[in-house]
DNA sequence: CGAAAATTTGACATGACTCAACTGGAGTGG
DNA sequence: CCACTCCAGTTGAGTCATGTCAAATTTTCG
């Protein structure tokens, strides 16, 4: 039933009394096709773990230009870390782009659960880890390829998200315009 | 004298015992400049903490093109954290741009200490949420800044960098070749 | 002082953007 | 179930930001 420890037993072993523990600390929440989990501009209350459905976080510039920074589906967290842990107002939206279900935990139980259970603890700890090498990863793709390089690095590491998200979106997350995206397709 | 737990004490209260404990296990290194603290194409056997000096971290594409990923600086942390948590070969290469010293830990220590220590773990998880944070700002740079915008960015957010490192780093730094960050500054 | 590296300058090339027009589905209401 | 609208995607012409290459100049450093 519950994902989220489902997930983390992956990894780790959970007594049931620290799964129990984990669980009372996230909320079930969904969210319709187009709904934002995240207003830009807001404090961000929670981290959200993505049951299923897809989502997209992304920044609109100053000439009102949004990028997508990143699409969190099936497993994958996603919220304004920056926010959520310096109580700032959020750079970030994010929304819906699929019917979908997340369980939301909030600051303060974040917090809680962080000192209580050394599990939770360690597997944020190795989130962030990941984390941190992915989106070293992406930058230095950003740095070293081509447009179009960086579109079939994406279309083979992630083919299941570029089947589910639209072209433009994709654009939007490779750093280039719909319609080179679409030019370049047709080569 | 020791800088690490100095730099650690502004945020984290240290028993003498627990500060004696993380001093064990890191060794000081020094690097002339343009020495190699990391080499690409080995399994990274350290984590290096800067003491003094500033080392660049960079990766060498397919074409030979050099891209600096990062700078660092006294009281900042550099090291291929995907080579060193895996134990793969690395992608990155780091060097020194001046004379530099450095605080070194190996794996096992990393590893031992992360456990042993609280305060340590805890310092290395806000290391590893800083970082996300910052290298998601500097994601979002580079999808919506022009190049002249990334530099007057650089320059008045990391004003003593724009001093001490050349510009020919600077520019791949900024994702632009030298040529181009030259014509940008004449203007 | 002299060699090597960094920076500047300029001519030219190109990857990617802008804007506008067109096409074709997907969803909606009657 | 049709007609209408509204996005998403495509196409093409013209433009701009940035890259390439090569030569000249300055700086660094042994």
């Amino acid at each position: 039933m519950n994902k989220l420890t489902r997930h983390i037993k992956k990894k780790y072993n959970l007594t049931s009394e620290e799964e129990a523990e984990i669980n009372a600390c996230f909320a079930l929440k969904t969210f319709n096709k187009k709904a934002f989990l995240l207003q830009n501009g807001i404090t961000s209350q929670y981290e959200f773990f993505v049951i299923n459905g897809c989502v997209r976080t992304f920044i609109t510039d100053l000439n009102g230009v949004e990028h997508n920074i990143m699409f969190s589906i099936e497993n994958w967290w996603c919220g304004d870390l920056q926010s959520f842990i310096n109580r700032t107002d959020s750079s970030y939206a994010i929304q819906a782009l699929e019917n979908t279900e997340v369980l939301a935990i909030n600051r303060t139980d974040w917090e809680e659960l962080s000192n209580k259970s050394e599990v939770f603890s360690n597997y944020t700890r190795e989130l962030f880890q990941s984390a941190v090498i992915a989106q070293q990863n992406r930058l230095v793709q950003n740095l070293s390829f081509t447009a179009i390089e960086r579109y079939h690095y994406f279309i083979t590491k992630f083919p299941s998200l570029s089947q589910r998200v639209s072209q433009k979106h994709i654009a939007s997350f490779l750093g280039i315009t719909p319609e080179f995206l679409s030019f370049i397709k047709n080569k």
